[in-house]
RNA sequence: GCUCCCAUCGUCCAGAGGCCUAGGACACCAGAUUUUCAUUCUGGCGACACGGGUUCGAAUCCCGUUGGGAGUACCA
């Protein structure tokens, strides 16, 4: 039997870290076993997919060098890879109708109130949420009529009543066991015609030629409704395999708010795929020498699937930090240079408004935007007194600025741009009855060091709010 | 709430009953090298969640407790 293994991402909003974490995993144990790695767009959700986000998936899976065998843009010989154009194929609605003339799945003609004050009522009475399966029993000749009548409609599959699902998951030591009772009657299929994820999965699963299934840990719980699915519907099932979802630094599932989740943001930073794949490769499986830093095809080669780590590891960027260093110092010339210029083009691109009119020769580049390069700025003292100011009432507006600006971008969603920032200065040189001129030429040494700089709102929102923070509050240091 | 999963340094991983006085990496601290910084090297700090069993012997097996996580959708 050759090993097939697949990802299967949905393509809502960015590509994700989990996504790569998962792929490597499945294309290590692909390549391992001379097996096939295939990619699956799963976007029957026609409220969240968008193409977009498909093209971004295969876009930084190629960037990963995690190179799928088959796939929506590489093709196959078991397409189409995208679930949306399996569906016009009417390929899930089959087997959904299949499991009705078997007995195995019934239709349900509640509306969304319904059930939803169904689940009110049984979280009042702190019952287990589940739908209450009122339509299993009805009769199927009357079902069909209001199908017929024009009803809307959902297919439910029929979970066993009594008794359990045991499954054996080859990274736990124990087996996965869990009542029946406990299972909802899953919709397989949506009242607009749509598959559910559990359907489809199982049914490409099956028509893709997939042996093992390795997904992350969240898929546990629905695990017995996809072995039911396989075999009322008469598939031999692939081998399930849970391993531990990534984690926030407080344990919980990583989540975007607490991390870079998005696989582009890590290209756009300048990470080398090299050193994430590593990174990840870290998390949850080691070489059995120790070694910690490998290239793919090492990976590859002491590969076991039985040595990933089923508690789900905490994703801590600092040591992926670690890695990109050693990765990065041995570039060679010519691909440091291409990133170094990579970077640079970046920041041109951004800082090239501001300095345009200050610029005589390509070079003057370098002088003009010292400042937002540099790590600090060392203001001189007199510079940062202006005319008709002293001391302490300098020191007093940039404490004042500092603490402002700093209340701002701690704010929920505070925006860093130009015209939240002049605002925000100009409303509390009103108030302090301060003249712009004045705070503004103090404020400007502050955080350039210079008396001369691009316009002082478009300078902090180059800089950033960390760096203005920081050096409004060295410059009143200097003025002690 | 209910169900399921998980549990070794701050973090990632090693440890398949005696090789464990628990090992490595990152981070942190100290020192050496470096004109400086970074790199590199050396050293240090630092964990088997708790309680019961089983066993001559338990980080390792079993049970319980606690803690954490996930699921509980006509989302995947």
């Amino acid at each position: 039997m050759t090993v097939r293994v697949r990802i299967a991402p949905s393509p809502t909003g960015d590509p994700h870290v989990g996504t790569a974490y998962i792929g490597m995993i499945n294309y290590c144990f692909a390549r391992k076993h001379g097996g096939k790695f295939v990619l699956r767009i799963e976007d029957t959700d026609q409220s969240r997919c968008t193409e977009a986000s498909a093209q971004a998936i295969y876009a930084s899976m190629r960037w990963l060098g995690l190179n799928y065998d088959e796939g929506p843009d590489v093709g196959g010989d078991r397409g189409p890879y995208v679930q949306s154009e399996r569906v016009k194929l009417n390929i899930y609605r089959k087997y959904a109708e299949q499991l009705i003339k078997q007995g195995d799945a019934y239709y349900c003609f509640c509306t969304a109130r319904e059930l939803e004050s169904m689940k009110s009522r049984q979280r009042a009475a702190g019952e287990p949420i589940m739908y209450d399966r009122r339509h299993r029993g009805m009769d199927l000749a009357e079902a069909k009529a209001r199908v017929a009548a024009g009803d809307p409609y959902v297919i439910r599959l029929k979970v066993p009543l009594e008794g359990e699902n045991v499954y054996k998951d080859r990274l736990r030591k124990q087996p996965v066991v869990k009542a029946w009772k406990e299972i909802d009657d899953q919709v397989l299929l949506k009242s607009d015609g749509w598959p559910t994820y559990h359907l489809a999965a199982v049914v490409d699963d099956h028509l893709m030629g997939i042996t093992h299934v390795i997904r992350a840990e969240e898929w546990l719980n629905s695990l017995p409704k996809h072995v039911l699915l396989n075999a009322k519907l008469g598939f031999t099932a692939p081998e399930y395999v849970h391993v531990g979802l990534l984690r926030n630094a407080d344990k919980s599932k990583i989540s975007k708010r607490k991390n870079p989740t998005n696989l582009m943001w890590y290209r756009a930073q300048g990470f080398l795929p090299e050193a994430l794949l590593n990174f990840l490769a870290t998390l949850g499986h080691s070489f059995p020498d120790g070694r910690e830093k490998f290239t793919l095809d090492e990976l590859i080669a002491v590969f076991d699937l039985d040595r990933i780590n089923v508690a789900g590891p905490v994703f801590d960027l600092t040591k992926l930090r670690h890695l990109q260093g050693q990765y990065f110092r041995e570039l060679s010339p010519e691909r440091m240079k291409a990133e170094i210029h990579r970077a640079l083009d970046e920041r041109v691109d951004q800082l090239l408004p501001l300095v345009r009119e200050r610029m005589s020769f390509g070079g003057d580049f370098i002088a003009q935007t010292e400042p937002f390069f540099a790590d600090t700025v060392s203001p001189h003292v007199d510079d940062l007194v202006p005319k008709g100011w002293d001391k302490a009432q300098a020191k007093a507006a940039l404490e004042a600025v500092q603490l402002v600006v700093k209340n701002h971008a701690a704010a929920e969603n505070a925006v860093w741009d130009v015209p939240s920032l002049e605002a925000l200065v100009r409303a509390l040189a009103e108030e302090k009855e301060w003249q712009p001129k004045q705070l503004f030429m103090t404020l400007r040494v502050a955080l350039t060091g210079k008396r001369e700089s691009p316009p002082l709102f478009d300078t902090m929102a180059a800089l950033g709010h960390t760096k203005c923070i920081d050096r409004l509050g060295l410059a009143q240091q200097k003025l002690r």
